[in-house]
DNA sequence: CCCACGCATCGACAACTGTCAATATCGACG
DNA sequence: CGTCGATATTGACAGTTGTCGATGCGTGGG
């Protein structure tokens, strides 16, 4: 399979219970966004011009090595959050919209009212 | 420190690069809900009437121990995720709806423009 | 008063994670 | 071809995490 899997994941978590399939598809990408330093690389990367950034402008915002920034890009970009691209001796690293979007909806704030049945 | 910490975390991650404080601050809710178990008992509480849910009702859907389910839940208490009220014997969990829109706001997708400064 | 029940805590253990130093790979440029 | 600079991989290590069984703690009912 490969690294840009289909986003199958979108439902408000309020629509209804998600089931355990489900769970485990999403579950990556919030794990891989559960970290600060990998939290500041997306936010890094996205909101620069194109949301789009390369690896030798991210190093030098951090107190880690280049092994640790390297891995942390990995990780992004094996959940499917960022895209890779090498350019020359470069890599550049851009925001894939689509996951963006399938987390944003996660989080839809439609909670079920008191009153209606469970 | 309350265990209901105000939620200083909300601009999209895409308007500007994240400081490392603001990334610690969120990271932590993330945390709570990147394991599947986690994001099933959201899911579940959030899609019931009130969105709320008693923890004998979250219980028998997973095939894990009491002392597991149990953990969970107060992960997610913990990160802010979920209030928790002792009624007589049972205990009702019902989600917090600012927490539910603080992570939404992260992920609103306004990404910088391709053409625009960097 | 004691028991049954719902939930929390504790202690233990395997599995995973974040980090680094060392090293490999790969492309550009003399 | 040799070297240099940018990035990836490997191996190691401490710290964290998910899970369980055993046990503790309140609450309500006989």
């Amino acid at each position: 399979m490969s690294i840009h899997a289909p986003l199958a994941c979108c439902t408000p978590l309020a629509h209804e219970p998600m089931s355990a399939d489900q769970a485990a598809q999403v579950a990556p990408m919030l794990k891989a966004l559960a970290d600060p330093v990998r939290l500041r690389l997306m936010s890094m990367v996205m909101s620069r011009a194109g949301a789009e950034a390369c690896a030798c402008e991210l190093l030098p915002a951090f107190d880690l090595s280049q092994p640790t920034i390297s891995h942390h890009l990995k990780v992004l970009h094996e959940a499917g959050l960022l895209d890779r691209e090498k350019r020359g001796v470069w890599v550049y690293f851009h925001a894939r919209p689509e996951a963006m979007a399938a987390l944003g909806s996660l989080f839809a704030t439609t909670l079920a009212p008191a009153g209606a049945p469970a």
